[in-house]
DNA sequence: GCCGAAGGTGAGCGCTCGCTTAGTAAGGCC
DNA sequence: GGCCTTACTAAGCGAGCGCTCACCTTCGGC
């Protein structure tokens, strides 16, 4: 796994795929924006001038405000997914994938707190059927999590009381992050990510 | 500590400090819009009308609509350090009073959800001194529960890494479960509480 | 050198927002 | 009964919102 070489101002790197070049850019300024003072606080007239555009130039390449957010929101869950099942899927004891997920896990909330601000605490924003669509890659992140630790209690590496409700409080510690990680801070994200993993192997009875 | 007789909708006997009658039910009105649509989506109509009164009501017995957000921010926070305050300050063994601070604030996060969820994480769409204002009540929760961790580490109860960062991560899980606690879910506030008095325990090296 | 598509702009429409103002109804006090 | 205070409403102001439309510019293909 990498270091966190983003910061709060420079995750563009993450949205690549995304083309032509002023559309992506129009991505990251809603990102940016989104993160800064929330969906319904930011105009489209900001988006715009971030990406240095006028405001009408938006809607050239989004139908609405909402499809802006819909679009962060499921790249953004389709990556999160990504890194869940790549620490998932590795081999390795339940204790090393359960590390390596929360860590990495948690680096990206740490280190593309941007980023993961508006995946993690926009959702409500969202119409029902881009709600319902982004719910289900959500579930699909609890699935790979549980699994690891059903791996664990079954290989009798952990001693878990209840799973399910052990899952929900192991992504909620991670996502968590993504609210209160400041890049002025005393930690990195990788600091944050060993810390994390650390609390958590304890919390399914590992250590 | 009491079990959770609070629904969503009937979180209304924590403002009985708040008075006259009207301004309470507005008071009501608004922590129920903020938490459903979030500060910068709810409008000053919606929460004059589940008040049963005209959009104008309002400024009567408050300034502004940020006003309204600014006290149900102050007496929340105020709520959650009484809370902590209690466990922190109660007599018993450092485990007892840590495990008594988590499950009485969970609980409170759980069972007045409406409330909590506006009280932590509207934060943002507070003026600069307002802000200013309750971060100082937040930290003042900190620093209970790390005095608690503080505690249980000089006397040997407890085998923690980073006091300050195990400490931010207890408030995090606790406070993130205002994000994702359902009423009409698996679990009551009550189990939520006992699970996560568990969990931190194990965080912390006991048990 | 001309043309059409692709990608942009300036102006502005219709609407809703937070908030204000003028007026009204009710109740306590003399 | 007259009068002030308190609590409220109907109407609406100015501003800013999401979004549209008529028009302009650039550029590859022929």
């Amino acid at each position: 796994m990498g270091t966190a070489e983003e910061t709060a101002g420079g995750e563009a790197q993450a949205w690549g795929e995304v083309t032509p070049d002023a559309a992506r850019r129009l991505l990251i300024a809603a990102v940016e924006a989104f993160a800064e003072r929330g969906y319904h606080a930011t105009t489209t007239r900001d988006i715009a001038g971030r990406a240095g555009m006028s405001p009408a130039a938006l809607y050239i390449h989004y139908k609405t405000k909402e499809e802006l957010l819909h679009r962060i929101s499921r790249i953004g869950h389709e990556k999160a997914l990504e890194i869940l099942r790549t620490a998932s899927r590795r081999e390795g004891t339940a204790r090393e994938r359960l590390a390596d997920a929360v860590s990495s896990f948690v680096r990206w909330h740490a280190g593309g707190r941007t980023t993961a601000r508006v995946v993690q605490y926009e959702l409500d924003s969202l119409g029902p059927d881009a709600r319902a669509e982004i719910l289900a890659l959500r579930r699909q992140c609890d699935d790979e999590v549980r699994g690891i630790i059903e791996d664990g209690v079954a290989a009798g590496e952990f001693d878990v009381l209840d799973v399910k409700g052990t899952t929900l409080a192991v992504l909620s510690l991670c996502i968590d992050v993504a609210r209160w990680f400041n890049v002025d801070g005393p930690w990195t994200p990788d600091e944050v990510g060993a810390l994390y993993a650390d609390l958590v192997l304890r919390m399914v009875g590992e250590k």
